[in-house]
This record gives C-alpha cells, sequence and structure tokens, in this order.
DNA sequence: TTTTTGATTGACTCGTCAATCAACAAAAAG
DNA sequence: CTTTTTGTTGATTGACGAGTCAATCAAAAA
C-alpha cells in the first residue's frame, strides 16, 4: 500500500480529522490517538508528519482560515460600491459553512489557545487584522476617519456572534444573525451622514 | 490550627486561586494541585471542598457571575428613564474589574467548557438570558417589539469585545469599546424612530 | 476526661497520553 | 538486483495528574 506522495494526503485527512474530533470534543481535550484513528492511521504518523500535537490544531485552524479567506474573496468579486463590498464580506462571515458546530468549537478553542500558544496568536492577529482593514478600506468611502471605530464595532459583532454559538442547542438564527449586523451597519452610516 | 468553620474561608480562597491560575495559564491545563498550592492548602483538600476539578471552576465561575450581577444592580438603581437604564447596563459590562486578563481567560474557557459540561451550560444560558431580559425591559418602550433585535445586537457586541482581549496585549482602548457600544445603541434608537 | 467531629495531609493508585524508536514494506533510483 | 527513499506501525517509555484513603491533629461537646 504505501505509494508515494502520501503526505499531503495524510496531511489533509489529518486536518479534516482534527476539525472533527474537536467539534466532537467541544474541546481540546481530544488525543493524537483519537485523531489519528479518524483519519485512518497511527498515532506515530501524524507525529511525524506534524511533529506534534499543537502543529497538527495550527494547521487545522490555518485550513479554517484559508477557506474564510476564499470566501470573502469569492464574495468581493461581485461587487464593486463601497456598501456593497462591506455587506459582502459581511455576508461572508456568515456563509452557512462557517457557523457548522466543529468550525465554531474550533473557533473558540482557538481564542483560548491564543493566549498561551505564540503560533496561534500571531495567526489570530492576522485574521483580526484583515478583516478590519478590509471593513475600512471600503469603509472611508462611506464615513470617513469614522471607519476604524465602524470596523471595530462590526467586529466585534461577528465575534460574539459565534460566541452566542457556544452554547450547542442555540437558536437557528442562521442568516438572521446576519441581518442584524447589517441593520446596524445601515444605523451606523445614516449616523455618519 | 484546625478550627471551625474553616469551609467557606477554604473555599473562598480557592476560588481566588483559581482565577488567577486560569490567568497566568490562559488555559484550564492548570492542576488543582497548583490551585491549592497557591491558596495555602494541600490537594486532597481541595478535592474535600469540591469534590473534583469542574466543580472548582463552576464555583469560580460563580463567583465572577455573581460579582457582575451586583455590578448591574448597582449601576441600575441610580438610573430611571429607560435610555440611561440601557445605558447603565452596558457600563456595567465595561467596568474597569471586569476586562482583567484573569476574568477575560475565565469567561474563554467557560465559553469552551460549556460545550462538554451540562453545569456550565446551564450557567452561560443564566447569564444570556438575564442580560438579555434586561435590556429588553428598558428597551421596550424605546423601540417597542424591535427589543429583542436590538438586545442581541448589544449583547454579541458586548460579548465580541470580550474576544478581542484573548490577545494578550490588546490596544489599551477600555473605555474606548464602551463609548463605541453607545454610539452603535444610538443610532440603533434613531433608526427605530 | 473522654468522645466526637471537622480540618488536614502525605502517600498511593490508577489511568492517560504525548512522544520516541526500532523495525518493516514498498516503490524508485542506480 | 541492490540501495535509497518514503511510508508506516506496534510497542514502549516517561511523565504527569485526578482522585482516594488511612491516619493525624486539635478544638468542642458530652
Amino acid at each position: 500500500m504505501p505509494k508515494i506522495g502520501m503526505e499531503p494526503i495524510r496531511r489533509g485527512a489529518l486536518v479534516q480529522a482534527t476539525i472533527h474530533e474537536i467539534g466532537r470534543a467541544g474541546s481540546l481535550d481530544v488525543t493524537v490517538t483519537q485523531i489519528a484513528k479518524r483519519a485512518g492511521m497511527s498515532s506515530a504518523l501524524a507525529h511525524h508528519y506534524f511533529g506534534g500535537k499543537d502543529q497538527i490544531f495550527l494547521a487545522a485552524m490555518r485550513h479554517i482560515l484559508s477557506l474564510y479567506g476564499a470566501q470573502v474573496r469569492a464574495a468581493l468579486l461581485g461587487a464593486v460600491a463601497p456598501r456593497d463590498r462591506v455587506e459582502a464580506i459581511i455576508r461572508a462571515n456568515f456563509e452557512a459553512g462557517n457557523f457548522r458546530p466543529e468550525i465554531v468549537s474550533a473557533w473558540l478553542n482557538f481564542y483560548v489557545m491564543s493566549q498561551s500558544n505564540d503560533g496561534a496568536r500571531r495567526l489570530l492577529r492576522v485574521y483580526q487584522r484583515r478583516l478590519h482593514s478590509n471593513l475600512v478600506y471600503d469603509l472611508r468611502p462611506l464615513v470617513g476617519d469614522a471607519a476604524h471605530e465602524v470596523a471595530d464595532t462590526l467586529a466585534a459583532m461577528i465575534d460574539g456572534l459565534y460566541i452566542r454559538r457556544a452554547l450547542r442547542d442555540a437558536p437557528p438564527n442562521a442568516g438572521r444573525a446576519c441581518d442584524r449586523v447589517l441593520a446596524c451597519l445601515d444605523a451606523l452610516l445614516e449616523a455618519h451622514q
């Protein structure tokens, strides 16, 4: 069975399995053996490819973030006017997949991890900066110097709505939440002329 | 030394030590022995009084929540008009102590814990419900049936701003964040007549 | 004074888990 | 047909940590 070119396949399988297991457990209390088993290999192989448990988690999070980034970029392709672009960014954040339980679990644990792990902290900062600057870029034509302020407000709302999914049996306000942010956006735009 | 009536003192010391250690570690990867040591006793005694690690964490979180509740109640004493009362609730959430690193750490870990621990889930739901109903009570005279919607928006912003403190070296926008929520509140009130 | 009772701990058990390693299998290279 | 490279695992190690228990200590009650 051992063919060549297994590495990317194994890495991908481990990343998928990690996300799945984190979702199942709701925490990072997941053993490398569990992850490896779900990915169809031994724990030794997981260590071989990733080096350690933290690396596996970071790889999973990097994967989630890259999907997220692609969604935002895709959403921005069809939008031209600043107002539409801001809406597109917000909508991208609320796309179906992003609120799956495993993804929410991963995010919550990622926040915790970023408090003690340098790699996670850097990664989180990248995400926050990118969201912020994306928003500011299109908000500036709309509200001028208040762009930073409005961007922070919107970003906080987006993150906050994630937290409210921490309760497993949260009400099914999937797109409802998105509309709420958009309503807030309109109110803020109005307030700044 | 063994006198009578030690229990409440020991429990209090353990709760304090737990909050402190969670802040130090940034995660729940804290041993009962560490906590007990900081509280000036053996780990066996911690188990004796609380029964298990989870119970200790929950007690710490209940303590944090009770302090928070008291702050909100105190803030509401001086406010009469609905608009002022809503502002009081928001300001209470941003009071100095609530954003200390240990408290933020405790909250982040609490969210994670609530995904797998029933006690934590119940406790979190209590907090969310109370904040929501407090806000709705005073928002209804201001915006009518939109009160629920506005309350959710404000609650999400408050929670979201907590998350942004996950990065240890977050910018020192202590009261700045509060003003941002208030600005959003005004914009939303305006939007709903 | 004796007994009871709460406070307290050191030592121990039992389980878990990350990480390592030696060894084996198959394909590619020479 | 050897040698090297890549893939793969079972077995093991070493450390750590939650929870238990029997035993000790001192005050208070009888």
